[in-house]
DNA sequence: CGTCGTATTGAGCGGTCTCAAAAAGAGTGG
DNA sequence: CCACTCTTTTTGAGACCGCTCAATACGACG
């Protein structure tokens, strides 16, 4: 996590982690909580992959049967409109996994691709669902993923439906503060924001040249500041007040 | 508890009636599929309650140990900005179960509101958990119901973000009538839409003044048809490909 | 130094909103 | 059946937010 390892391929020269010593266990599903046994989850590991950025590895509509834990890097699940609209639905940072959906069907309903380069562990989706569902507690913390993944949905319908462009950037700035500090990745108020503009903007349904001019303007007055993929919060009150954070949301929020 | 306390059209005068002869028991998590017991259901079952149209039941922030299923009506699930816009997130028809959410927390995320006159079948959401995961099949079942949740939820924020005024309108109409066919409750092209212009705005994201221009062109171009709460489709080549329908929805809607 | 991806800026358009007023329905009580 | 009230829908006019298109600037990389 410590490293670095933006642009070249070359480097990522790490060895294959061990899931005994990995520093975002506790915030997966089948290691986190009380009911996972590392030991027996390496066990049945199928691989460690990694996937250099912009590389789709999740196609919608397609066949998938392995489930991914991103380990290092971001990556982001989207849909496309029959005209070609691009809808992000979701980033994925260390820690998430990819697709619960897999667990179940393998007929994906989104795409997967990497933002940044990637480091994923993989599992054979099948295998993974047996050993969920064959320890109590793990199952009882999947079906607690799903709650948490429709409460984030809804979070994100009510920004798209109801809030504001300088909202809904706003919101999603703290919103990925808030979880690359939860996961520790972020200390202080500076974090890595490898989105480009264009992500900005199809996770919340502006255009590119919309949220240049929404930051430039929060940048202007001085809320937040940008360069070179670190992104630092100035003026945080201001933030949260345009962002309008509900006491549901922040409730909510700290469930991980 | 189980009394009515309507103002009572004098209609709805029906008995309590009783899971095993239930026509939408097929479609609930707990009896659907090939695990449940209507028998063992109906006998932990609380009650059975009914609720007047425009009444909410269910409170965003607030705790509730309820399990209900919506036996017959329609309600929605709302939630509201800090400053006071509302999202309406889902709306749920017969058969449909208002809160997968009861079963892990009872600090409710969103309100749920009575759209037209309701009956509810009311559980324990505690001795509803119990029984779900005392039955594999169900467990089972009841993760499934979160995938589908998840992706209809994603559906929407694709509305939200990426289209158009009058696709959104047309989509809901046109995700409706397919809610209500599968049920048996619409037959043809002419179904009860009991909605009124504000909830259509509150779930597409517009304005009620904008969806009545939006309804009122699609009625001049003969597309659809409203009359006294009944919506026909009368041009529905039209109305689809308004919409965009593409084939991943086709395939995951026949989920149910 | 040239290329490619990305960000910025400007000008003009249009979809959607706001505000406001009028019309149409639906429910209520006489 | 009518008169009254309340809710909902319709319509108009004007403003604004966010979009489109296009040109330019910037920055990373080879």
């Amino acid at each position: 996590m410590g490293v670095a390892f933006m642009k070249s391929r070359g480097t990522h020269s790490r060895q294959e982690p061990s899931c005994l010593s990995c520093p975002i266990r506790a915030l997966t599903v089948y290691l986190g909580g009380i009911g996972g046994n590392a030991g027996e989850v390496l066990k049945f590991r199928k691989a460690w992959r990694r996937v250099p950025r912009k590389t789709v590895f999740v196609w919608e509509n397609e066949i998938c049967d392995e489930f991914f834990t991103v380990h290092r890097g971001w990556a982001y699940c989207y849909r496309v409109t029959r005209d070609g609209a691009r809808q992000i639905v979701q980033f994925l940072l260390p820690g998430d996994c990819v697709s619960l959906t897999a667990l179940y069907r393998n007929r994906m309903y989104f795409s997967v691709r990497a933002l940044t380069d990637l480091s994923l562990c993989v599992f054979d989706s099948v295998a993974m669902s047996d050993y969920i569902h064959a320890h109590a507690s793990l199952g009882q913390r999947l079906e607690e993923f799903w709650l948490r993944e429709s409460f984030l949905l809804s979070n994100r319908l009510m920004d798209l439906g109801q809030r504001s462009g300088p909202q809904r950037v706003a919101r999603l700035v703290l919103d990925l503060h808030h979880r690359m500090t939860a996961r520790g990745i972020a200390k202080g108020r500076t974090f890595e924001f490898p989105l480009r503009h264009q992500h900005v903007a199809e996770a919340s349904g502006l255009t590119a040249v919309h949220v240049s001019r929404i930051m430039s303007a929060l940048r202007d007055r001085g809320v937040i500041d940008l360069d070179r993929n670190m992104l630092t919060i100035r003026d945080s009150e201001a933030l949260s007040d345009l962002a309008g954070i509900s006491s549901t949301e922040a409730t909510y929020q700290t469930v991980a």
